[in-house]
DNA sequence: GTGCATACCTGAATGC
DNA sequence: TGCATTCAGGTATGCA
């Protein structure tokens, strides 16, 4: 499940292959994973530009190449590979692009929810869905003030608000439990009634949580892995999510799992009481 | 503008 | 064993 550390992961090993590469040709198997431009126009423009550089933007990865950013979201279980251009393609590999020497970049997803947008360089920051999304975790706006802003209104709880792109990105449904967790907060707490040693603790538990996963290289669950071969570890580091019925690693008491806003999500009563 | 439900997908786990 | 149901989860969309 690829959130932002496992994206910068990825984005990491793209690089290390893909710069000053040619696309010389792609295929799209499933249309649905191209949301702009239409198929037909996205092969054609994209055919014959270089992959000058690779970067990240909250969960999109965003390949720079000679005319436009090709922008592209894992969603749930997107990765990509590398595989010879004869070798058969299996069920889940969606799109493909030919980058010489006999080699394809394939994209596979085996839910297809991934996305991928073409656009003019000129465009890249005033449209969607770049244009939408909030601060980078490390951003120096990110301070009590600006989340106070954003959350006045928000009377939802704060597990659902913690994961919303427009406010802070990059934080998916497992890092929202390990925040929430370490920050000491209840998850259906409001996030319009955070107190500011709150919001504080948010912002400083964000970074914590993820440049610590960054550091190991994502998390793993299930079978998900960054690129072909690459296990993170933060799996190993996790206190809560996952962890119904056990110890919490703080108090002792039992952690429980409940659905909020549709997520499951894995808090434990006494750290993280109702009034808090 | 806000909050909620639903759609998009497949495969694994669970229930009968 | 086999079939049906539930769950996992990021984001877009439509409706009240």
């Amino acid at each position: 499940m690829p959130e932002l550390p496992e994206v910068e992961t990825v984005k990491e090993t793209l690089k290390r292959k893909l710069i000053n590469k040619v696309i010389e040709d792609v295929n799209v198997y499933y249309e649905r994973i191209i949301e702009f431009p239409d198929v037909e126009s996205f092969k054609k423009m994209i055919k014959n530009q270089k992959i000058k550089d690779i970067n990240r933007r909250g969960k999109w990865l965003i390949f720079e190449l000679d005319d436009y950013y090709l922008l592209s979201h894992l969603r749930m279980e997107g990765k990509y590979i590398y595989r010879k251009v004869s070798e058969p393609l299996s069920k889940h590999e969606h799109v493909s692009f030919n980058i010489g020497n006999d080699t394809e970049l394939r994209y596979m997803d085996t839910r297809k929810f991934g996305k991928m947008h073409l656009v003019i360089k000129e465009d890249l920051l005033t449209r969607k869905p770049i244009s939408e999304l909030g601060l980078e975790p490390w951003d120096k706006d990110l301070n009590i003030s600006y989340l106070k802003n954003k959350y006045k209104n928000k009377k939802l709880p704060i597990k659902t608000v913690i994961l919303d792109q427009s406010i802070i990105v990059g934080i998916g449904n497992i890092y929202a439990d390990e925040i929430l967790f370490l920050s000491k907060i209840n998850p259906y707490k409001k996030a319009s009634e955070l107190s500011n040693d709150q919001l504080l603790n948010i912002i400083k538990y964000t970074k914590f949580v993820l440049e610590k996963a960054i550091k190991l290289g994502g998390t793993t669950i299930k079978s998900y892995e960054s690129s072909e071969g690459v296990h993170g570890k933060f799996q190993n580091e996790l206190l809560i999510h996952g962890k119904q019925k056990e110890e919490c690693p703080n108090c002792n008491d039992i952690i429980i799992k409940v659905k909020i806003g549709g997520r499951g999500t894995y808090y434990c009563p006494t750290c993280q009481k109702d009034s808090n």
